[in-house]
DNA sequence: ATAATTATGCTCTTATTGAGCATATAGGAG
DNA sequence: CTCCTATATGCTCAATAAGAGCATAATTAT
């Protein structure tokens, strides 16, 4: 009744967002996420992982959410080993110790994944990869249109990981050469990661870009005060497309999510009311559902 | 870099829904769920259990997602363990070998989660518990309205879990006794779990009602073809309220997820139409967004 | 002053949602 | 056969929410 004993990793993908830029707190210059094995002296998974991640970088996480766990195949007779991956939403501080310790821009490592400004300057790199490995299945060609918006279906902001890992299947992404799978002469553009750091990541992207729509995840990322542009310009980083200014601003005040501070912020035009979150929401609101407006464009 | 060894178990929750009951597949006459270490003859994760689940009830599991991970709090020298629990959706089939193997209807457990009928009935009974607790504490009530829709507040159908551990931290839950926590003369209602198993029970039951809005999930538990009424009910079953008839089907007509088979149902009324699931769904779906009316009432 | 830039208010059109009325088609009772 | 009951199915209406764009306000830079 008790099985063979094993290792447990845990994994933290940091998240901030600075000004209009998603990202992540990595270690060895932007190819590691910060992780450690889980110790006796860890009262929790949690505070194990929140030991680890600090000592590595010196920064600490704030808001911590499971993400996913999952196992290596067992291979090595040295023991099996699994990884328990988190989701954490802080705010970028600058980085005392430069030992190799860095924020990144998270679409570094997924480019395809920001349709901000020209929708299509990233997927042009990667449509000809697509299309070469999709010829000739009809199957194939299904599903890199519902998972790339193709052929008139839709961008689906969610699906990051299921992108990630059709470009990792189509031989695209570097990574797959240590799975023993062919891989493209050109390959999708993107920052790579160690083991499966990079895969990691875009679970943690398509998790919180389905979180914040109806959960006020976002206050963890923004300031005590900020504007209402701020707000936009946080989640749009996060989702990866523009929104309407005009319909933002209606529906955030319409949700009384927020209070103005009375003070202003200075700037190039008109200068604009400062906010912070209504302190009931922080309790009430993780409760409630909310709706935050993240369609297309 | 390793830190000590530790056991996985792996814990599954499989559930189907018969008529208008969500079940649960359980043992010892429904006071556990099937669960079993991971060994190194797994291949992965879910094939290991899959294998227990299968082994020990005799039941295949169908679709299977993961649901979380968590670990002891290491008191024993023993050694550590973390357990990591699944959704498995399958279709109910009688339990041959009667022993203590069975089908549960899961609101059994959570009597105060099903809403279909009389939406007050079971509130009664927790209701004078919830009271005592949160009397003098103004957060308290707080918290107690925002889980149980008191005091104006809207019941919201996903708070399974907050609900529980609510209960469960006023001393109105049995198994909170194990964790050395005060508990109130009268109990919640509802038949308790072994272990943990009760509050694994009560995730898979929020995130089952999360998943079940934009992923077409109840396909799953569905047979092959059916009435829109059968669709309704299994829905209804779920999230525990009752929908409006006619709005539902001009709902489901409108995403287009179903083709005619052409039969007819018999039945007390007018015969209905049977539905199955158009194929390109099951792939198609899977990525696009489904919405589906799990409104109140 | 003027231009440039951002903030903010308001309208208009088009879905989507919640609720209910009305009709259709079956079996069973009298 | 007719009426009653039960379920299926079609359709309307009002209230809301969402998408898009026009217009005006309040600053700073030139």
């Amino acid at each position: 009744m008790n099985g063979e004993a094993i290792h447990a990793e845990l994994i933290a993908v940091p998240v901030a967002v600075t000004g209009s830029h998603p990202r992540v707190l990595t270690l060895l210059d932007g190819s590691a996420l910060p992780a450690g094995p889980l110790e006796s002296g860890h009262r929790s998974l949690q505070a194990g992982l929140r030991t680890w991640a600090e000592r590595l970088t010196g920064h600490p996480l704030g808001y911590v959410e499971q993400l996913y766990t999952f196992a290596d195949p067992a291979r090595s007779r040295a023991g099996r080993s699994i990884s328990i991956s988190y989701l954490a939403l802080t705010r970028e501080a600058p980085m005392p110790l430069g030992g190799r310790v860095s924020w990144q821009d998270w679409y570094r490592c997924f480019p395809w994944e920001d349709r901000r400004g020209q929708p299509l300057q990233a997927d042009t790199a990667i449509r000809p990869g697509l299309d070469r490995w999709a010829a000739g299945s009809a199957e194939r060609r299904a599903r890199a249109a519902l998972c790339f918006g193709l052929d008139g279906a839709v961008w689906n902001e969610d699906l990051v990981l299921s992108r990630y890992e059709l470009l990792y299947e189509a031989g695209l992404i570097r990574e797959a050469v240590h799975d023993g799978h062919p891989v493209q002469s050109e390959l999708a553009p993107g920052a790579v990661m160690i083991a499966d750091h990079r895969r990691i990541l875009a679970t943690a992207i398509g998790r919180l870009r389905a979180k914040i729509r109806y959960r006020p995840v976002v206050f963890e990322l923004l300031p005590g005060q900020f504007t209402l542009l701020d707000l936009q310009r946080c989640i749009e980083a996060i989702a990866g497309h523009s929104l309407h200014k005009q319909n933002f601003r209606r529906l955030i005040e319409g949700q009384n999510l927020l209070e103005e501070t009375g003070d202003l912020a200075a700037g190039p035009g008109r200068p604009a009311k400062l906010f912070r979150y209504r302190p009931e929401i922080l309790t009430e609101r993780a409760h409630a559902g909310t709706r935050l407006p993240l369609s297309r464009i």
